[in-house]
DNA sequence: GGTGTCATGTAAACAGTTACATGATTTT
DNA sequence: AAAATCATGTAACTGTTTACATGACACC
């Protein structure tokens, strides 16, 4: 199960609670899941019921009581193995496909602001994992090697982005300048 | 909902059988369901009690009875609705960022060797589309317009993998050379 | 006084997959 | 004799999302 295996890389970086983890996955461009409660408390019982992580229950004096979890021996063993397993090639859902396919016979200006509007929403998507990513993103960065990867990693989403934006555009001129 | 109007779409290239639009589906790469019965058969009643496609029941001498569905005036004006509306940029699902984002610490063989089976995973995965593209893929092409557009939307898939082949091999390598 | 953050959790719904089931015909 | 194709459909399950619920504190 890829979540519970998220949350054990997230506990890899020291202790947290269920809603630290919440919170970085939501701000994750990778870790593709929303962030919802409902699923990550119900992956965190599993976990600790099969004993990869320890939880410590702290009790505050300003705001509610926080859980604390931690990997256990089993949990670093767990990830060990876990990040070494093969997985299949990365897949990608175009939403934008669905329409664009039947959107031939619209006229040339419908047809143009669909595309101008796809550019508009993939530039902005890329200037905002651009400035997330400016603005410091969860990065463990415990080697020099981890650095490494998680900036590839980084630099990959960035570039899905940019490829992107260069197939609309080019789309978009070779429709306007078709008229036979 | 995005399958209900992608089998609308189907139809738009002349009426056809759920069993049709399903192995239609199964091959393609953007049409992102299984084509499971499930899913199909229960949007073909939607969109028929919605009034957006007509049935006809054929009885066949060989085999089980075929409902030949077809687009009706009304199914013809929601598609040519849904083409138009704007789109959110595409999403990458990489598994495989989940199993290297905890992979750093793991041995520089045991590293190399989860960087090779990713790349030829996604080698495997481009020839792929490469060959069933070759091999004559589902495409409409009614207008030189709409075989521009399939086209380009075929070439965005091969380029991402192409670009996926080419990150993954860039880091394999930056990977074997690092070595402080 | 409303909104946002911290921190936990539950309920209900939706989306999507795998597997099952039928029954004839064709292919290996 | 077994497996695949044609063609329909159902059942059970997993995964995911949205929304609800609590309660204190901080900020505007």
């Amino acid at each position: 199960m890829p979540l519970n295996h998220t949350l054990l890389g997230l506990l890899s970086c020291g202790p947290m609670t269920g809603y630290d983890m919440k919170k970085i996955i939501q701000a994750s461009p990778w870790m593709h899941w929303s962030g919802n409660n409902n699923q990550i408390y119900k992956a965190l019982v599993e976990i600790l019921a099969a004993g990869l992580v320890s939880k410590e229950t702290l009790y505050q004096d300003d705001g509610p009581a926080k859980k604390m979890y931690s990997l256990t021996q089993a949990g670093w063993e767990a990830l060990r193995q876990w990040a070494l397993e093969p997985s299949e090639p990365a897949e990608v859902k175009r939403s934008f496909f669905l329409h664009l396919a039947w959107a031939a016979e619209a006229s040339q200006e419908q047809l143009a602001q669909l595309l101008a509007g796809y550019e508009e929403e993939v530039r902005g998507r890329m200037l905002l994992e651009r400035e997330s990513r400016r603005r410091g993103r969860f990065s463990p960065g415990r080697s020099q090697r981890e650095t490494l990867i998680w900036d590839a990693m980084y630099d990959r989403i960035e570039g899905f982005y940019a490829e992107e934006l260069r197939w609309v555009q080019d789309l978009r001129q070779r429709i306007e300048e078709e008229q036979p």
